[in-house]
RNA sequence: GCCCCCGUAGCUCAGGGGAUAGAGCGUCGCCCUCCGGAGGCGAAGGCGCAGGUUCGAAUCCUGCCGGGGGCACCA
């Protein structure tokens, strides 16, 4: 019995017995979702539910009478062996050793499918992230929403919605002037410019660029020749390094369309006709204030220039008339102020914020050196790439670190510590358990131990192997739960806590026989199950994370 | 001044209003005639402060303290 089946059963008797009357409530009050979770303790069997506490007050009875009602009905569901009231009201449920065995067989036979859901069926969501400026390679910041929001993509996919990576490529505005200015100052052997770029990364680029056109030093618009190449250079090199740590973007929005298209007009046209817009000063304002912004916002600055926003506009505006119902957008804690704006202007667009637009901010990276905070500073050239990180740890070590906190926490990542390549990033925890089960099924399958030779749930009774299936059992609720929050750093702690469970399991319970004389019996075969569910699991959490799943370490 | 995030073990971080608050690393002590010891078992060690809501608060609300970030006709 998965928890799932254990909540549905939980929920039949609570609308049986409203419906005899017996708990003082009517049926269609009993919650769509009786949540049922582990216990703390072992000693309090194997899932408990505190619904009888939350019904108590609605049905005007004591909690504890709650509870006992519902115990006493719940013992008679096949597979409960037994339902206690205890503390304050909980009831807490023992399962049959066979009827949470049985949880082996149902992962086995569903494999790589087990965990997904339905939650996001249907919708078509446009997840934006990283987005970075082409004004030099990507840093630690960003990779961090490179890790997370591929998962998240990942995860997404996995409730059944229609997923699109897309990156907003900002090829338009004075940060790219800035970036063409250093170039062509580098390549003229004079300094950077005041507001401009320095560091390694630029020389080699400009050397690029000279490369590609010896005469850019020579023609016209020398500026446009550096602006040009160099973006596209610098384009080229962010790509392939997402590429190389595992991020692949269905779409590269590049910023520049909009304002050739026309799209930016046509979205300042379609706010105009819905009064959201007025003219100040010369310029012409969006009325964000009208949705909870703190301050109004220029679209068309008065010397007749679109302002930023006006892009944002006309970007939001393209991503619904390409048919996605959910906008997705994964920014830095450093553009949280852009968040009312946003959401002021997809209600002026007459949507839903948070349903049709939903941005979530992320909090930053702290670099350390020996302990001591880093100062990077694109400028000075100081910067920690994402290819300086995949050289230090490799790309399963760096996606696992920074997927694995939530997002709303400030992480700090010594460089020290990961060039050290330590061992104590989790994410080898958990890769080898996941060799070991390999490790297990290619030695059972030496010895004979075949899955389909046998598979008697009830011989799974020891206590490790209990809280092995049951943790197993947990994985749909957690894929469901990190795609429902956007929170995919609880897979990662899920698979933790999963390994974790495996590695005791295996440590007291035997898989292969012993040695050539003693016979394959079913116990073996069983275990063999159980090993191969974890194994599938793992693979499967890994895989949302983006992370490799090797057969050996 | 206003807004957002954070404050949990020595360190880095988990923790869906529920029972005795967890993990990794670090420290100390155990376990290889045993499927891979990148493992297992044990010990020490913690919710910033003060109120409030609740049968019940690390979790929700308010205030304070501390850390980070943000408040342009810049992009």
């Amino acid at each position: 019995m998965t928890p799932e089946q254990l909540s549905t059963a939980i929920r039949a008797c609570l609308v049986d017995a409203a419906a005899s009357g017996r708990l003082g409530l009517p049926a269609g009050s009993v919650p769509d979702e009786v949540r049922v979770e582990r216990p703390r303790s072992r000693e309090h069997g194997d899932w408990s539910t505190s619904i009888a506490l939350q019904l108590a007050k609605p049905a005007g009875l004591p909690p504890r009478e709650v509870a006992t009602l519902l115990a006493g009905l719940l013992a008679g569901v096949p597979g409960v062996q037994r339902a206690d009231v205890a503390g304050p009201g909980f009831v807490n449920i023992t399962l049959d050793v066979a009827s949470a065995g049985e949880q082996a067989r149902t992962i086995v036979e569903l494999g790589a499918s087990y965990g997904e859901g339905r939650a996001a069926a249907g919708e078509r969501v446009n997840l934006e992230f990283v987005s970075a400026n082409p004004t030099g390679p990507i840093h630690l910041g960003g990779v961090r929403w490179a890790a997370v929001g591929d998962s998240l993509a990942r995860i997404l996919a996995a409730q059944g919605a229609d997923v699109t990576r897309e990156y907003y490529f900002n090829d338009h505005g004075a940060q790219i002037d800035r970036f063409a200015r250093s170039l062509l100052a580098r390549a003229r052997g004079e300094e950077p410019p005041e507001d401009g770029y320095g560091g390694e990364y630029i020389h080699e680029i400009a050397d690029q660029v000279l490369a590609m056109a010896p005469d850019a030093l020579t023609c016209s618009d020398p500026q446009e020749v550096f602006r040009q190449h160099g973006v596209e250079l610098m384009f080229a090199e962010i790509k392939q390094s997402l590429h190389d740590f595992g991020v692949d973007f269905d779409v590269f929005f590049h910023e520049n369309t909009l304002h050739e298209s026309g799209a930016v007009q046509r979205a300042i046209d379609r706010l105009r006709e819905q009064g959201q817009m007025f003219e100040k000063d010369g310029a012409l304002w969006l009325r964000t204030t009208a949705y909870g912004d703190d301050k109004d916002r220029v679209v068309v600055k008065s010397d007749g220039q679109p302002a930023y926003i006006s892009g944002d506009l006309a970007y939001y505006l393209d991503k619904r008339e390409r048919g996605f119902d959910r906008v997705i957008i994964m920014l830095g804690a450093d553009h949280h102020g852009y968040v009312s704006r946003m959401m002021a202007m997809c209600a002026c667009f007459g949507d839903v914020p948070g349903t049709n637009l939903e941005i979530l901010i992320g909090q930053m990276v702290n670099l350390l050196r020996d302990g001591e905070p880093l100062r990077m500073s694109k400028r000075a050239g100081t910067v920690v790439t994402m290819g300086d990180l995949v050289d230090a740890v490799g790309v399963d070590a760096g996606r696992y670190a920074l997927a694995r906190s939530s997002s709303d926490s400030m992480i700090d990542v010594d460089l020290d510590l990961l060039t050290k390549r330590t061992n104590d990033n989790p994410v080898f925890y958990v890769q080898y358990a996941h060799a070991r089960t390999c490790n297990v099924t290619r030695l059972a399958t030496e010895d004979g131990v075949r899955l389909a030779d046998g598979f008697d749930p009830s011989l799974l009774g020891h206590d490790t192997e209990s809280v092995l299936l049951a943790v197993l059992g947990q994985f749909p609720g957690v894929v469901a739960r990190a795609a429902e929050l956007r929170e995919p750093h609880r897979v990662a702690r899920y698979l933790e806590t999963l390994a974790a469970a495996y590695h005791k399991w295996y440590d007291v319970c035997r898989v292969r026989p012993q040695d050539a004389d003693e016979a394959v019996t079913d116990l073996h075969r069983t275990r063999l199950w159980v090993n191969e569910a974890t194994r599938t699991v793992l693979a499967r959490g890994l895989d949302l994370l983006g992370v490799s799943a090797p057969e050996r370490m």
